[in-house]
DNA sequence: ACCTGAACACCGTTCAAGT
DNA sequence: ACCTGAACACCGTTCAAGT
């Protein structure tokens, strides 16, 4: 059939297609991609430059339906909007899990990345964050979601309580609710450390620079 | 040559040099794998079922690595145990960041990996961690530590100063230390804000339950 | 401009043969 | 028990040919 009077392929539906084989079996190959486009692998760099190219339009799909919730929800202050930033990032991945492992060392540039850091930059400062920690603590956020994210591709049972002679661990473990539930609240408590303690930090640092 | 006098292979050795292979050049091949040991790729399979298990050999080995460091330091309180607990599971990876991603999907069940749980249980627990909250705990310090060894295996340019059109995260970005330092630095403040929330979950816990 | 089909080098893994 | 060499199916990628 050779060229067809309109594309059949493009970037997204690529990332599309090729989301939709991690999220069920959490790989895919260019063969099985190419298949569920009701395509010849060739096909696919016309529109890409290689196996790359679509984890990099799979991560940005992913991160942009995350944005878009993201001024949506009226707010009460900084803090708040710290805390919707960061679930609606973590939420994002939460949605995909399975492609966290492919996503994991890459350099953030794509515009959609970007804005969600800009935004959380602007509400740090509001919070009262110093410019010159500001780096810091957006380090630490993005460390404390990804990390959050990388449990959510974890399988259900991420500590094997038979392996442990620890009572106390073991107790834990069996006390746990399993999988997703642990995960969500465990990221609750995380922001809750994280913001109180951020709190603080601005009010001691303005404190501290009200002589200037 | 057939089968030596004495085995060429061993486990740890494979995983060394698999090890070697990855800080060198961020991934390996069996057959380069092979190659490094003087041997041929079919040999391996001798000693193991195949590359997953050497991708498991290589993660117990360098957390075996980083427990050795665990027992040796004088201590001053739980609070203090905790951060070097953090510190050097954190500092395991450090030495081998490029292995982070190949080892993010997870199941928890060698015992260099669960001996540093169930040290860190122990530790909260002392410093007054309700049991019912323990594992949601552990999970928020889990989520914190793999995301900060996933920025050390990040590129040196986490963000791209000029993808963003916002002023004052290109300031931002601009004035933190490049690489390694800008993650040590983000760890610490890491550190402080979470075992700060800890300590005042602990004492505010303590004092509500005190009527039991 | 965009899909195809044949061909490429390379990948991880299997297994009968050898000592 | 442990290394070898040949063979396997599969992988991502290239490119001349077709419209």
């Amino acid at each position: 059939m050779a060229r067809p009077s309109r594309p059949l392929l493009s970037v997204p539906r690529i990332a599309e297609a090729a989301l939709a084989l991690v999220d069920a079996g959490g790989d895919f190959t260019m063969a099985a991609l190419a298949d569920s486009l009701g395509v010849r692998p060739s096909s696919l760099y016309n529109h890409l430059a290689g196996r790359e190219e679509i984890v990099e339009a799979m991560r940005t799909l992913v991160l942009e339906q995350g944005a878009k919730e993201l001024g949506s929800e009226a707010v009460r202050g900084p803090e708040e909007a710290v805390r919707l930033i960061l679930r609606s990032y973590r939420e994002a991945f939460a949605r995909h899990p399975r492609i966290i492992p492919l996503v994991t060392s890459y350099t953030v540039s794509a515009p959609a990345v970007m804005r969600w850091y800009e935004e959380l930059a602007d509400q740090l400062t509001v919070l009262g964050i110093a410019r010159d920690r500001l780096l810091d603590v957006i380090t630490v956020l993005d460390s404390l979601v990804l990390g959050a994210a990388l449990d959510l591709a974890a399988p259900d049972e991420v500590w094997d309580r038979r392996s442990t002679r620890s009572a106390l661990l073991a107790a834990a473990i069996a006390a746990s609710p399993p999988g997703r539930e642990r995960a969500d609240r465990a990221f609750e408590l995380g922001l809750d450390l994280v913001l109180g303690g951020l709190v603080r930090l601005a009010t001691t640092a303005s404190a501290g620079s009200s002589r200037t």
